[in-house]
DNA sequence: CCACTGATGTAGCGACTGCTACGTATCACG
DNA sequence: CGTGATACGTAGCAGTCGCTACATCAGTGG
């Protein structure tokens, strides 16, 4: 069906212009008529499109979590096991360059939303930290010690956007000096 | 001065209030309208009092982060210092119960908040985040543990929000099983 | 050619937002 | 008694919110 390609075609444009709206200026800000500017359309037909604004929200979180993700293994394609430190030391300086500082700041008030909605934006947070482990648990020699990787990596990320970069840092050397090596 | 006792007898009242409104409720759904139905007020008068709801919201912030830190101290009262991973374990309980958790909710949300707006709201996530690691620097018999301890601290928060409690206590195990005893 | 279907623009609804102008009641002070 | 400051209610402004009703237009099948 040629008519479901443009379909297709339009929704993942529409979905990548607006995920690029969405990485900079965030999620509880983004109503539906600033979205429609940002993708080039109308609020009318976003409803038209995704059926709810909620839906939308939801459709927009998975495309940025497949980037995000894609974008991440490609930087990591090659890498076998590491250790738990130099994981974690990786994924940091990652974490914290422009590509994808953005998507960790969705993710955070992602959570934020989902603390107070499970039922609701519940499933799709923990969708993505179930992606998260599993990423984290695939690239450690020491896959048990993924939780706690997982565990300080969420941690850095709160610490660093409350303005206390250098608590991470001293966080960081404390725990590489403690674990297998 | 009678009228500045009272007022701020008035201001107090109206802060607690709003604080539980805003715990309950979180910090993006208060609107002038709703909190000052909470409060028993007008809008019109909360503007009177704080001048505008950005202000508003810092005096609600700062109100809740010292009515918390007074019941953490209260809790860890006699406590001298600690094991990182007593203490660890101790905080952890505290923060999920359900004097706390709220608290820890309207955290996160300024967390995520501030991360968008580093110029305004992140003033008092900052203080706040000091606060916090100086109250675990205090208790701790290994203060230098301190920045691991809040990282971990504030990564279990973000995952057990994201539906993930398992994953926080197989990292408190891990963490545990490493740390100096 | 005509009827139907999907895509899209225009206009608007009712609710809510932060905030303000205006009037008024109370009360201390000269 | 007057007068000014403080406290508060009423009403409303201009704007945004998600969403919808309605009209239009292109294309397609009969």
């Amino acid at each position: 069906m040629a008519d479901m390609d443009r379909m297709a075609l339009n929704r993942e444009t529409l979905l990548a212009r607006m995920s690029a709206h969405v990485l900079q200026h965030g999620l509880q800000t983004a109503s539906l008529r600033p979205l429609a500017a940002a993708a080039g359309t109308s609020d009318r037909m976003l409803i038209y499109h995704f059926g709810s604004r909620d839906a939308l929200l939801m459709a927009v979180l998975d495309h940025i979590a497949t980037t995000m993700a894609a974008g991440l293994d490609q930087l990591f394609d090659g890498q076998g096991g590491m250790s738990s430190g130099e994981l974690l030391r990786a994924v940091w300086g990652v974490a914290r360059n422009d590509e994808f500082r953005p998507a960790m700041r969705i993710w955070l008030e992602l959570v934020a939303i989902a603390a107070r909605d499970p039922e609701g934006h519940g499933a799709i947070a923990t969708r993505i930290a179930d992606g998260f482990l599993v990423w984290t648990t695939g690239h450690l020699k020491t896959p048990d010690e993924a939780p706690l990787v997982l565990t300080c990596f969420e941690g850095m990320l709160v610490l660093q956007e409350a303005g206390h970069g250098a608590t991470v840092d001293a966080a960081i050397d404390t725990l590489c000096a403690r674990l297998t090596p």
